[in-house]
DNA sequence: GCTTGTCTTAAATGAACATTACATTTATTT
DNA sequence: AAATAAATGTAATGTTCATTTAAGACAAGC
Protein backbone atom coordinates (compact mmCIF):
# COMPACT_ATOMS: atom_id res chain seq x y z
CA UNK A 1 0.00 0.00 0.00
CA UNK A 2 1.28 3.71 -0.92
CA UNK A 3 0.85 5.65 2.09
CA UNK A 4 1.92 9.48 2.41
CA UNK A 5 2.03 10.77 5.68
CA UNK A 6 2.36 14.40 6.64
CA UNK A 7 3.54 15.29 9.83
CA UNK A 8 5.78 18.09 11.87
CA UNK A 9 7.15 15.40 15.15
CA UNK A 10 10.19 14.32 13.49
CA UNK A 11 10.09 11.65 16.21
CA UNK A 12 6.25 10.67 15.62
CA UNK A 13 6.85 10.88 11.87
CA UNK A 14 9.63 8.37 11.86
CA UNK A 15 8.39 5.97 14.34
CA UNK A 16 5.49 5.89 12.08
CA UNK A 17 7.36 5.64 9.33
CA UNK A 18 9.07 3.02 10.53
CA UNK A 19 6.45 0.89 11.80
CA UNK A 20 4.18 0.92 8.25
CA UNK A 21 8.00 -0.02 5.86
CA UNK A 22 7.94 -3.59 8.18
CA UNK A 23 4.40 -3.99 7.57
CA UNK A 24 4.83 -3.63 3.87
CA UNK A 25 4.09 -0.43 2.81
CA UNK A 26 5.53 1.84 0.91
CA UNK A 27 5.57 5.41 3.06
CA UNK A 28 6.14 8.80 1.45
CA UNK A 29 7.18 12.18 3.90
CA UNK A 30 6.63 15.65 4.34
CA UNK A 31 7.22 17.53 7.49
CA UNK A 32 5.48 20.63 6.46
CA UNK A 33 2.14 21.50 4.70
CA UNK A 34 3.76 22.73 1.82
CA UNK A 35 5.56 20.02 0.68
CA UNK A 36 2.94 17.91 2.04
CA UNK A 37 0.03 19.23 -0.36
CA UNK A 38 2.33 19.34 -3.33
CA UNK A 39 3.34 15.47 -2.92
CA UNK A 40 -0.82 14.63 -2.14
CA UNK A 41 -1.12 16.38 -5.55
CA UNK A 42 1.51 15.03 -7.82
CA UNK A 43 1.58 11.36 -6.80
CA UNK A 44 -1.33 9.00 -6.17
CA UNK A 45 -1.78 7.33 -2.83
CA UNK A 46 -4.17 4.52 -1.08
CA UNK A 47 -4.02 6.71 2.05
CA UNK A 48 -3.00 10.08 3.62
CA UNK A 49 -1.86 10.82 7.21
CA UNK A 50 -2.06 14.35 7.63
CA UNK A 51 -1.50 15.77 10.82
CA UNK A 52 -4.44 18.72 12.26
CA UNK A 53 -1.77 21.44 13.07
CA UNK A 54 0.87 22.04 10.44
CA UNK A 55 3.47 25.03 9.44
CA UNK A 56 2.83 26.40 5.81
CA UNK A 57 -0.36 24.78 5.14
CA UNK A 58 -2.63 23.71 7.39
CA UNK A 59 -4.01 20.17 7.80
CA UNK A 60 -7.74 21.69 7.13
CA UNK A 61 -6.51 23.70 4.31
CA UNK A 62 -5.10 20.59 2.64
CA UNK A 63 -8.00 18.58 2.83
CA UNK A 64 -10.20 20.88 2.01
CA UNK A 65 -7.56 21.79 -1.16
CA UNK A 66 -8.02 17.83 -2.19
CA UNK A 67 -11.53 17.60 -1.90
CA UNK A 68 -12.01 20.62 -3.91
CA UNK A 69 -10.07 18.70 -6.73
CA UNK A 70 -11.67 15.56 -6.31
CA UNK A 71 -9.04 13.86 -4.95
CA UNK A 72 -10.57 11.28 -3.10
CA UNK A 73 -8.31 9.57 -1.13
CA UNK A 74 -8.85 8.48 2.26
CA UNK A 75 -7.32 10.75 4.87
CA UNK A 76 -6.65 9.75 8.29
CA UNK A 77 -6.60 12.70 10.72
CA UNK A 78 -4.01 13.11 13.24
CA UNK A 79 -4.91 15.60 16.52
CA UNK A 80 -3.88 16.55 19.54
CA UNK A 81 -6.95 17.94 20.59
CA UNK A 82 -9.23 15.45 21.55
CA UNK A 83 -11.90 17.91 21.68
CA UNK A 84 -15.54 16.54 20.01
CA UNK A 85 -15.75 19.86 18.07
CA UNK A 86 -12.15 19.75 16.81
CA UNK A 87 -13.24 15.99 15.52
CA UNK A 88 -15.86 17.39 13.74
CA UNK A 89 -14.25 20.05 11.79
CA UNK A 90 -11.77 17.18 10.63
CA UNK A 91 -14.36 15.17 9.54
CA UNK A 92 -16.43 17.78 8.07
CA UNK A 93 -13.39 19.29 6.12
CA UNK A 94 -13.17 15.83 3.97
CA UNK A 95 -11.41 13.52 6.49
CA UNK A 96 -12.60 10.03 6.59
CA UNK A 97 -11.20 9.24 10.24
CA UNK A 98 -9.20 11.05 12.93
CA UNK A 99 -6.56 9.48 15.43
CA UNK A 100 -6.26 11.29 18.79
CA UNK A 101 -2.40 12.00 19.40
CA UNK A 102 -0.72 9.72 21.25
CA UNK A 103 -2.11 6.28 19.72
CA UNK A 104 -0.95 3.41 20.00
CA UNK A 105 0.52 1.84 16.47
CA UNK A 106 -1.50 -0.64 16.07
CA UNK A 107 -4.55 1.13 15.89
CA UNK A 108 -3.48 3.38 13.29
CA UNK A 109 -2.61 0.25 11.32
CA UNK A 110 -6.36 -1.37 12.21
CA UNK A 111 -7.61 2.28 10.71
CA UNK A 112 -5.26 2.60 7.84
CA UNK A 113 -6.26 -0.96 6.87
CA UNK A 114 -9.80 -0.38 7.49
CA UNK A 115 -10.36 3.16 5.21
CA UNK A 116 -8.39 1.08 3.13
CA UNK A 117 -11.08 -1.58 2.91
CA UNK A 118 -14.12 0.83 2.72
CA UNK A 119 -12.39 2.85 -0.01
CA UNK A 120 -11.75 -0.23 -2.42
CA UNK A 121 -15.33 -1.20 -1.71
CA UNK A 122 -17.07 1.72 -2.96
CA UNK A 123 -14.43 2.75 -5.75
CA UNK A 124 -14.57 -0.93 -7.55
CA UNK A 125 -18.19 -1.18 -6.20
CA UNK A 126 -19.71 -3.38 -8.94
CA UNK A 127 -17.54 -2.33 -11.66
CA UNK A 128 -14.82 -5.01 -10.69
CA UNK A 129 -15.55 -8.64 -10.08
CA UNK A 130 -12.98 -11.11 -8.90
CA UNK A 131 -12.21 -14.82 -7.54
CA UNK A 132 -8.99 -16.22 -7.00
CA UNK A 133 -6.25 -14.56 -8.97
CA UNK A 134 -8.59 -13.31 -11.72
CA UNK A 135 -9.99 -9.79 -12.08
CA UNK A 136 -12.57 -8.62 -14.47
CA UNK A 137 -13.37 -4.86 -14.87
CA UNK A 138 -17.06 -3.75 -16.23
CA UNK A 139 -16.00 -0.55 -16.90
CA UNK A 140 -12.98 -0.88 -19.26
CA UNK A 141 -14.14 -4.62 -19.87
CA UNK A 142 -10.43 -6.06 -19.39
CA UNK A 143 -9.95 -9.41 -17.50
CA UNK A 144 -6.60 -9.97 -15.82
CA UNK A 145 -5.30 -13.62 -14.59
CA UNK A 146 -2.51 -12.98 -12.25
CA UNK A 147 -2.46 -9.28 -13.69
CA UNK A 148 -1.71 -10.35 -17.02
CA UNK A 149 -3.96 -9.18 -19.41
CA UNK A 150 -6.14 -11.48 -21.29
CA UNK A 151 -8.46 -10.56 -24.66
CA UNK A 152 -11.48 -11.60 -24.64
CA UNK A 153 -14.69 -11.96 -27.39
CA UNK A 154 -17.76 -10.33 -26.18
CA UNK A 155 -19.61 -13.76 -25.69
CA UNK A 156 -16.49 -15.04 -23.71
CA UNK A 157 -16.64 -11.71 -21.56
CA UNK A 158 -20.45 -12.16 -21.04
CA UNK A 159 -19.61 -15.85 -19.90
CA UNK A 160 -17.11 -14.92 -17.40
CA UNK A 161 -19.12 -12.35 -16.40
CA UNK A 162 -21.98 -14.49 -15.53
CA UNK A 163 -19.93 -16.97 -13.57
CA UNK A 164 -18.32 -14.91 -11.76
CA UNK A 165 -21.21 -12.69 -10.64
CA UNK A 166 -21.89 -16.15 -9.42
CA UNK A 167 -18.96 -17.43 -7.93
CA UNK A 168 -19.16 -20.06 -5.32
CA UNK A 169 -22.58 -21.31 -6.84
CA UNK A 170 -22.95 -23.73 -9.65
CA UNK A 171 -24.16 -22.70 -12.64
CA UNK A 172 -26.30 -24.88 -14.78
CA UNK A 173 -26.80 -24.92 -18.53
CA UNK A 174 -29.86 -23.56 -18.46
CA UNK A 175 -29.08 -20.32 -16.55
CA UNK A 176 -26.24 -20.05 -19.13
CA UNK A 177 -28.46 -20.23 -21.92
CA UNK A 178 -31.05 -17.63 -20.61
CA UNK A 179 -28.39 -15.06 -19.17
CA UNK A 180 -25.80 -15.27 -21.91
CA UNK A 181 -27.05 -16.22 -24.95
CA UNK A 182 -31.24 -14.78 -24.23
CA UNK A 183 -32.38 -18.49 -26.14
CA UNK A 184 -35.33 -19.50 -23.51
CA UNK A 185 -35.62 -22.69 -25.55
CA UNK A 186 -32.79 -25.61 -25.90
CA UNK A 187 -30.90 -24.77 -29.77
CA UNK A 188 -29.96 -28.76 -29.13
CA UNK A 189 -26.24 -27.49 -30.00
CA UNK A 190 -23.29 -27.48 -28.04
CA UNK A 191 -22.80 -23.74 -27.98
CA UNK A 192 -22.30 -23.86 -24.21
CA UNK A 193 -19.40 -26.24 -24.66
CA UNK A 194 -17.80 -24.89 -27.75
CA UNK A 195 -17.15 -21.38 -25.52
CA UNK A 196 -16.53 -22.92 -22.25
CA UNK A 197 -13.77 -24.37 -23.87
CA UNK A 198 -12.16 -21.22 -26.04
CA UNK A 199 -12.94 -19.16 -22.55
CA UNK A 200 -10.74 -21.97 -20.62
CA UNK A 201 -7.79 -22.27 -23.80
CA UNK A 202 -7.59 -18.41 -22.86
CA UNK A 203 -7.85 -18.23 -19.20
CA UNK A 204 -6.22 -21.71 -17.93
CA UNK A 205 -4.01 -22.54 -20.25
CA UNK A 206 -0.69 -21.00 -18.34
CA UNK A 207 -2.30 -21.73 -14.72
CA UNK A 208 -1.75 -24.24 -12.33
CA UNK A 209 -5.40 -24.53 -11.02
CA UNK A 210 -8.12 -24.22 -13.51
CA UNK A 211 -10.77 -21.58 -12.04
CA UNK A 212 -13.99 -23.13 -14.63
CA UNK A 213 -14.87 -26.35 -12.82
CA UNK A 214 -17.22 -28.65 -14.65
CA UNK A 215 -19.67 -30.52 -12.76
CA UNK A 216 -20.71 -33.17 -14.49
CA UNK A 217 -24.52 -33.61 -15.14
CA UNK A 218 -25.29 -29.89 -13.07
CA UNK A 219 -23.00 -26.90 -14.81
CA UNK A 220 -20.22 -25.53 -14.00
CA UNK A 221 -18.65 -23.04 -11.12
CA UNK A 222 -15.88 -20.97 -10.26
CA UNK A 223 -14.81 -21.28 -6.26
CA UNK A 224 -15.01 -18.74 -4.23
CA UNK A 225 -11.66 -17.41 -2.71
CA UNK B 1 -22.24 -14.09 17.37
CA UNK B 2 -20.39 -10.66 16.41
CA UNK B 3 -21.99 -7.93 18.11
CA UNK B 4 -21.60 -3.92 18.09
CA UNK B 5 -23.20 -1.94 21.07
CA UNK B 6 -22.82 1.64 20.53
CA UNK B 7 -23.93 3.47 23.63
CA UNK B 8 -23.12 6.28 25.71
CA UNK B 9 -23.89 5.39 29.21
CA UNK B 10 -20.67 3.59 30.26
CA UNK B 11 -22.61 1.50 33.27
CA UNK B 12 -25.25 0.00 30.89
CA UNK B 13 -22.83 -0.32 27.98
CA UNK B 14 -20.21 -2.33 30.37
CA UNK B 15 -23.21 -4.67 31.96
CA UNK B 16 -24.29 -5.22 28.51
CA UNK B 17 -21.26 -5.99 27.02
CA UNK B 18 -20.16 -8.17 30.02
CA UNK B 19 -23.29 -10.59 29.68
CA UNK B 20 -23.22 -10.53 26.17
CA UNK B 21 -19.63 -11.43 26.56
CA UNK B 22 -20.45 -14.25 28.78
CA UNK B 23 -22.69 -15.78 26.33
CA UNK B 24 -20.21 -16.78 24.35
CA UNK B 25 -20.39 -13.31 21.94
CA UNK B 26 -18.13 -11.21 20.63
CA UNK B 27 -19.09 -7.67 21.44
CA UNK B 28 -17.48 -4.77 20.01
CA UNK B 29 -18.67 -1.19 21.63
CA UNK B 30 -18.83 2.57 20.62
CA UNK B 31 -19.20 5.41 23.12
CA UNK B 32 -19.97 7.87 20.88
CA UNK B 33 -22.14 7.96 17.60
CA UNK B 34 -18.77 8.81 15.16
CA UNK B 35 -16.46 5.87 16.20
CA UNK B 36 -20.03 3.70 16.22
CA UNK B 37 -20.95 4.54 12.73
CA UNK B 38 -16.95 3.81 11.83
CA UNK B 39 -16.99 0.55 12.97
CA UNK B 40 -20.64 0.19 12.03
CA UNK B 41 -19.28 0.79 7.85
CA UNK B 42 -15.99 -1.54 8.44
CA UNK B 43 -16.46 -4.26 10.30
CA UNK B 44 -19.18 -6.94 9.43
CA UNK B 45 -21.43 -7.45 12.39
CA UNK B 46 -24.33 -10.44 12.87
CA UNK B 47 -26.68 -7.65 15.58
CA UNK B 48 -26.17 -4.20 16.19
CA UNK B 49 -27.27 -2.71 19.33
CA UNK B 50 -27.71 1.58 18.93
CA UNK B 51 -29.16 3.65 21.78
CA UNK B 52 -31.04 6.93 20.33
CA UNK B 53 -29.78 9.19 22.29
CA UNK B 54 -25.71 9.90 21.28
CA UNK B 55 -23.28 12.40 21.33
CA UNK B 56 -21.67 13.11 17.94
CA UNK B 57 -23.88 11.42 15.20
CA UNK B 58 -27.15 11.04 16.21
CA UNK B 59 -28.67 7.15 16.65
CA UNK B 60 -31.45 7.66 14.37
CA UNK B 61 -29.22 9.40 11.60
CA UNK B 62 -26.57 5.90 12.13
CA UNK B 63 -29.37 3.77 11.56
CA UNK B 64 -30.47 5.73 8.29
CA UNK B 65 -27.02 6.07 7.18
CA UNK B 66 -26.51 1.94 7.41
CA UNK B 67 -29.70 1.50 5.53
CA UNK B 68 -28.77 3.84 2.68
CA UNK B 69 -25.09 2.35 2.59
CA UNK B 70 -27.88 -1.24 1.73
CA UNK B 71 -26.42 -2.20 4.72
CA UNK B 72 -28.94 -4.62 6.02
CA UNK B 73 -27.70 -6.07 9.65
CA UNK B 74 -30.46 -6.32 12.24
CA UNK B 75 -30.64 -3.53 14.55
CA UNK B 76 -32.23 -2.80 18.06
CA UNK B 77 -32.65 0.71 19.07
CA UNK B 78 -32.32 1.14 23.01
CA UNK B 79 -34.67 4.44 23.81
CA UNK B 80 -34.94 6.44 26.72
CA UNK B 81 -38.14 7.44 26.18
CA UNK B 82 -41.21 4.83 26.11
CA UNK B 83 -43.44 6.91 23.94
CA UNK B 84 -45.03 5.26 20.82
CA UNK B 85 -43.81 8.34 18.39
CA UNK B 86 -40.08 7.72 19.29
CA UNK B 87 -40.41 4.11 18.48
CA UNK B 88 -41.90 4.06 15.65
CA UNK B 89 -39.22 7.10 14.59
CA UNK B 90 -36.79 4.55 15.03
CA UNK B 91 -38.52 1.74 13.17
CA UNK B 92 -39.43 3.89 10.32
CA UNK B 93 -35.59 4.49 10.06
CA UNK B 94 -34.73 1.05 9.44
CA UNK B 95 -34.59 -0.31 13.29
CA UNK B 96 -36.00 -3.62 13.32
CA UNK B 97 -36.79 -3.93 16.86
CA UNK B 98 -36.59 -1.57 20.01
CA UNK B 99 -36.37 -1.92 23.54
CA UNK B 100 -36.46 0.64 26.10
CA UNK B 101 -34.48 1.30 28.95
CA UNK B 102 -34.39 0.01 31.67
CA UNK B 103 -34.69 -3.28 30.32
CA UNK B 104 -33.55 -6.99 31.74
CA UNK B 105 -30.94 -8.56 30.41
CA UNK B 106 -32.79 -11.60 29.48
CA UNK B 107 -35.38 -9.71 27.54
CA UNK B 108 -32.35 -8.08 25.31
CA UNK B 109 -30.82 -11.91 24.49
CA UNK B 110 -34.41 -13.09 23.29
CA UNK B 111 -34.73 -9.96 21.22
CA UNK B 112 -30.87 -10.54 19.78
CA UNK B 113 -31.68 -14.24 19.17
CA UNK B 114 -35.03 -13.38 17.44
CA UNK B 115 -33.03 -10.50 15.47
CA UNK B 116 -30.61 -13.06 14.42
CA UNK B 117 -32.95 -15.81 13.71
CA UNK B 118 -34.89 -13.70 11.25
CA UNK B 119 -32.19 -12.40 9.55
CA UNK B 120 -30.51 -16.02 8.89
CA UNK B 121 -33.78 -17.24 7.64
CA UNK B 122 -34.32 -14.52 5.12
CA UNK B 123 -30.93 -14.62 3.84
CA UNK B 124 -30.54 -18.45 3.37
CA UNK B 125 -34.18 -19.04 2.91
CA UNK B 126 -34.97 -21.79 1.21
CA UNK B 127 -31.32 -22.89 0.01
CA UNK B 128 -30.34 -24.94 2.52
CA UNK B 129 -31.64 -27.98 3.64
CA UNK B 130 -30.57 -29.74 7.32
CA UNK B 131 -31.21 -32.88 9.13
CA UNK B 132 -28.86 -33.39 12.41
CA UNK B 133 -25.08 -32.53 11.87
CA UNK B 134 -25.53 -32.80 7.74
CA UNK B 135 -26.79 -29.64 5.37
CA UNK B 136 -26.89 -29.21 1.93
CA UNK B 137 -26.92 -25.72 0.05
CA UNK B 138 -29.35 -25.74 -2.79
CA UNK B 139 -27.57 -22.80 -4.17
CA UNK B 140 -23.73 -24.33 -4.23
CA UNK B 141 -24.63 -27.78 -4.38
CA UNK B 142 -22.54 -28.44 -1.54
CA UNK B 143 -22.93 -31.11 1.37
CA UNK B 144 -21.49 -30.75 4.64
CA UNK B 145 -21.48 -33.28 7.25
CA UNK B 146 -20.17 -31.94 10.53
CA UNK B 147 -18.75 -28.68 8.87
CA UNK B 148 -17.28 -30.93 6.50
CA UNK B 149 -17.40 -30.92 2.76
CA UNK B 150 -18.59 -33.69 1.24
CA UNK B 151 -18.40 -34.28 -2.86
CA UNK B 152 -20.86 -35.86 -4.08
CA UNK B 153 -22.54 -36.71 -7.56
CA UNK B 154 -25.54 -35.33 -9.36
CA UNK B 155 -27.44 -38.45 -8.88
CA UNK B 156 -26.50 -38.87 -5.30
CA UNK B 157 -27.52 -35.03 -4.82
CA UNK B 158 -30.77 -35.39 -6.07
CA UNK B 159 -31.49 -38.44 -3.89
CA UNK B 160 -30.39 -36.52 -0.77
CA UNK B 161 -32.25 -34.15 -1.60
CA UNK B 162 -35.26 -36.13 -1.92
CA UNK B 163 -34.53 -37.59 1.27
CA UNK B 164 -34.15 -34.42 3.36
CA UNK B 165 -37.19 -32.70 1.68
CA UNK B 166 -38.99 -36.03 3.39
CA UNK B 167 -36.80 -36.21 6.07
CA UNK B 168 -38.94 -37.25 8.71
CA UNK B 169 -41.06 -39.08 6.35
CA UNK B 170 -40.53 -42.72 5.60
CA UNK B 171 -39.24 -42.33 1.57
CA UNK B 172 -40.33 -45.54 -0.89
CA UNK B 173 -38.81 -47.35 -3.82
CA UNK B 174 -41.70 -46.13 -6.24
CA UNK B 175 -41.30 -42.77 -4.69
CA UNK B 176 -37.65 -42.59 -5.50
CA UNK B 177 -37.83 -43.70 -9.00
CA UNK B 178 -40.65 -41.39 -9.37
CA UNK B 179 -38.79 -38.25 -8.14
CA UNK B 180 -34.83 -38.69 -8.34
CA UNK B 181 -34.85 -40.80 -11.65
CA UNK B 182 -38.16 -39.97 -13.12
CA UNK B 183 -39.04 -43.65 -13.91
CA UNK B 184 -42.40 -44.43 -14.11
CA UNK B 185 -42.53 -47.99 -13.77
CA UNK B 186 -40.40 -50.74 -12.05
CA UNK B 187 -36.58 -50.89 -13.62
CA UNK B 188 -36.31 -54.38 -12.45
CA UNK B 189 -32.71 -53.41 -11.60
CA UNK B 190 -31.25 -52.17 -8.22
CA UNK B 191 -30.31 -48.66 -9.26
CA UNK B 192 -31.34 -47.58 -5.84
CA UNK B 193 -29.40 -49.28 -3.68
CA UNK B 194 -26.39 -48.99 -5.45
CA UNK B 195 -26.87 -44.82 -5.10
CA UNK B 196 -28.04 -45.10 -1.13
CA UNK B 197 -24.83 -47.03 -1.23
CA UNK B 198 -23.04 -44.95 -2.58
CA UNK B 199 -24.41 -42.25 -0.99
CA UNK B 200 -23.75 -43.82 2.59
CA UNK B 201 -20.15 -44.45 2.03
CA UNK B 202 -19.62 -40.84 1.32
CA UNK B 203 -21.82 -39.37 4.24
CA UNK B 204 -21.94 -42.12 6.73
CA UNK B 205 -18.44 -43.86 6.22
CA UNK B 206 -16.88 -41.97 9.18
CA UNK B 207 -19.67 -40.77 11.72
CA UNK B 208 -20.89 -42.20 14.68
CA UNK B 209 -24.22 -42.54 13.44
CA UNK B 210 -26.00 -43.55 10.01
CA UNK B 211 -28.00 -40.77 8.98
CA UNK B 212 -30.27 -42.89 5.97
CA UNK B 213 -31.85 -45.59 7.68
CA UNK B 214 -33.33 -48.97 6.02
CA UNK B 215 -36.92 -49.79 6.35
CA UNK B 216 -37.21 -53.37 5.55
CA UNK B 217 -39.17 -54.25 2.96
CA UNK B 218 -40.84 -50.31 2.99
CA UNK B 219 -38.01 -47.80 2.40
CA UNK B 220 -35.77 -45.23 3.77
CA UNK B 221 -35.80 -42.53 6.02
CA UNK B 222 -33.98 -39.72 7.53
CA UNK B 223 -34.52 -38.74 11.00
CA UNK B 224 -35.62 -35.67 11.89
CA UNK B 225 -33.81 -33.39 14.39
C1' DG C 1 -31.68 -73.11 7.68
C1' DC C 2 -34.00 -71.22 4.08
C1' DT C 3 -36.07 -67.41 1.79
C1' DT C 4 -36.25 -62.74 0.78
C1' DG C 5 -34.71 -58.34 0.66
C1' DT C 6 -30.64 -55.35 0.86
C1' DC C 7 -25.67 -54.19 0.30
C1' DT C 8 -21.27 -54.13 -2.11
C1' DT C 9 -18.10 -54.54 -5.78
C1' DA C 10 -16.46 -54.49 -10.39
C1' DA C 11 -17.05 -54.20 -15.27
C1' DA C 12 -19.79 -52.31 -19.34
C1' DT C 13 -22.35 -48.92 -21.24
C1' DG C 14 -23.57 -44.63 -22.73
C1' DA C 15 -24.50 -39.88 -21.91
C1' DA C 16 -22.18 -35.64 -21.04
C1' DC C 17 -18.45 -32.96 -22.05
C1' DA C 18 -14.13 -31.33 -24.75
C1' DT C 19 -11.97 -30.27 -28.92
C1' DT C 20 -11.20 -29.38 -33.49
C1' DA C 21 -12.50 -28.06 -37.98
C1' DC C 22 -15.83 -25.92 -40.75
C1' DA C 23 -19.92 -22.85 -41.94
C1' DT C 24 -22.44 -18.84 -41.31
C1' DT C 25 -23.25 -14.53 -39.78
C1' DT C 26 -21.66 -9.94 -38.65
C1' DA C 27 -18.55 -6.16 -38.93
C1' DT C 28 -14.81 -3.63 -41.21
C1' DT C 29 -12.20 -1.98 -44.93
C1' DT C 30 -11.29 -0.52 -49.54
C1' DA D 1 -21.16 -2.11 -52.57
C1' DA D 2 -17.95 -5.81 -52.83
C1' DA D 3 -14.16 -7.99 -50.48
C1' DT D 4 -12.09 -9.22 -46.52
C1' DA D 5 -11.65 -10.27 -41.85
C1' DA D 6 -13.41 -11.47 -37.51
C1' DA D 7 -16.56 -13.48 -34.45
C1' DT D 8 -20.02 -16.66 -33.42
C1' DG D 9 -22.55 -20.80 -34.13
C1' DT D 10 -22.90 -25.76 -35.94
C1' DA D 11 -21.41 -30.29 -36.71
C1' DA D 12 -18.35 -34.24 -36.39
C1' DT D 13 -15.14 -36.69 -33.69
C1' DG D 14 -12.79 -38.02 -29.64
C1' DT D 15 -12.57 -38.61 -24.64
C1' DT D 16 -13.93 -39.07 -20.04
C1' DC D 17 -16.34 -40.69 -16.26
C1' DA D 18 -21.01 -41.17 -13.90
C1' DT D 19 -24.56 -44.33 -14.11
C1' DT D 20 -26.28 -48.70 -14.77
C1' DT D 21 -26.18 -53.57 -14.83
C1' DA D 22 -25.44 -57.77 -12.92
C1' DA D 23 -23.58 -61.11 -9.82
C1' DG D 24 -22.16 -62.56 -5.34
C1' DA D 25 -22.05 -61.55 -0.31
C1' DC D 26 -24.58 -60.41 3.54
C1' DA D 27 -28.28 -59.82 6.93
C1' DA D 28 -33.06 -60.07 8.65
C1' DG D 29 -37.14 -62.45 9.44
C1' DC D 30 -39.92 -66.56 9.29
Amino acid sequence: MRILCIEDEKELLDYVTKGLAECGHIVDTAQNGTDGLFMATTETYDVMLIDRMLPGVDGLTIIKTLRGANNLTPILIFSALGEVDDRVKGLRAGGDDYLVKPFAFSELLARIDALDRRNRKSTESETMLHAQDIELDLLTRKVKRNGKEIALQATEFRLLEYLLRHKGQVVTRTMLLEYVWDYHFDPQTNVIDVHISRLRQKIDKDSPNQLIKTLRGTGYIIDDA
